[in-house]
DNA sequence: AACATTACCAAGCGAGCGCTTGGTATAATC
DNA sequence: GATTATACCAAGCGCTCGCTTGGTAATGTT
């Protein structure tokens, strides 16, 4: 994991396990007393560490997009040309969306009806600033032709949909690796090998 | 619409308005009071009509997927290039993803964990019927060449996967219509135009 | 005319939900 | 050594949920 939330560990016990089973069953069909046996805990005492239900799926929410953006930046500055970044860019999102460990982002893409809306404010601002930053690259993947020429925006909103539409369908114990998938799926959609 | 269900208007109706419902606030959110308040009854009375809940949702799924399905055949029957065919594909698949008189394809998508077992398996079974379909029309555009080559499964896939998200972001009111975005997806993805 | 079927309503049941409350063992602070 | 803060448990409250039941007008059917 990249970021160290650290220094309350039940608390964070407690969103992976949610993250985990939100996943699993989705976040309305998850009761708080699923969430408390998970981590060995009666469901009244989940309240003592948060205000409601909600929240614990905010902070699920804001954990998964908060690594998947940091994980993204820290690799895409050992990139040489625009071509790894754009692989880069795809291997760490998948692997992030697919890991068995890291179950947070799937709730993201699905789950934002069930968000308080003050809090879906602040998810949504932090999802467009993930977005931008795939803009940035698919832009200079333009540029530098090795992506076909056109609106970035809509390139992006098409990439991203085509790579969070893969938690429907993707087998972690098949036989296709996720980088593999990652590579794959680039060369697709690139003008040339 | 294509599909004349019939002959049992207050059942229709119901299953329109759970449809439309469902993509409003999600299956589970939407309570059998919702539902009953929709089209003018009390909600003991949809029992009248369908055993369980869970069966509304299997018939507002059915019909989606049946619909789509259909609409695709009939289009594509119209079509004289594979070129063409990809096109009318994707225009079919969005608008009727998209429709505000036809909102039954966005609960397929994402509230099938909702759905009782045995249910679960027959839209399954249409799903992949659906998937197959568009899996011929892919390869033919891999053959002739308007599409790069390569594994048609995956291709498809990520297809829909970058279609089915559109209505995440897809705007109906915005400047965009649903075809012109139909037109620009599939020039992104040819390899010339 | 007598009966049966259809399509509902009015009332409410029991279960499970998110969440609260009062209390307590342990650890930290003064 | 007394006090306070932390991190929980045990019990259960009130509410909403999906669904059931008993009844009834309206519409066939014989």
């Amino acid at each position: 994991m990249i970021s160290a939330e650290a220094q309350r560990p039940s608390r964070d016990a407690l969103v992976e396990a949610a993250a985990r089973l939100f996943r699993e069953k989705g976040y309305e069909r998850t009761t708080v007393r699923d969430l408390a046996d998970a981590v060995g805990m009666q469901s009244g005492s989940l309240f003592y560490h948060f205000s409601s239900k909600g929240e614990i799926l905010y902070e699920v929410m804001r954990r998964g997009i908060d690594d998947l953006t940091m994980a993204v930046r820290l690799e895409l500055k050992a990139c040489a040309s625009p071509r790894e970044e754009l692989i880069t860019m795809t291997r760490t999102h998948l692997r992030t969306l697919l890991s068995n460990t890291q179950a947070s982002l799937a709730s993201l893409l699905y789950e934002w009806r069930s968000l308080p809306d003050e809090q879906r404010d602040q998810v949504v601002t932090l999802r467009d600033q993930y977005e931008s930053l795939c803009r940035e690259v698919v832009s200079q993947a333009m540029d530098s032709g090795v992506v076909k020429k056109g609106d970035p925006k809509l390139m992006v909103r098409l990439w991203l949909g085509a790579l969070n539409w893969s938690s429907q369908w993707y087998n972690v114990d098949g036989s296709l690796s996720i980088d593999d998938l990652a590579e794959e799926i680039v060369d697709l959609i690139l003008v040339r090998t």
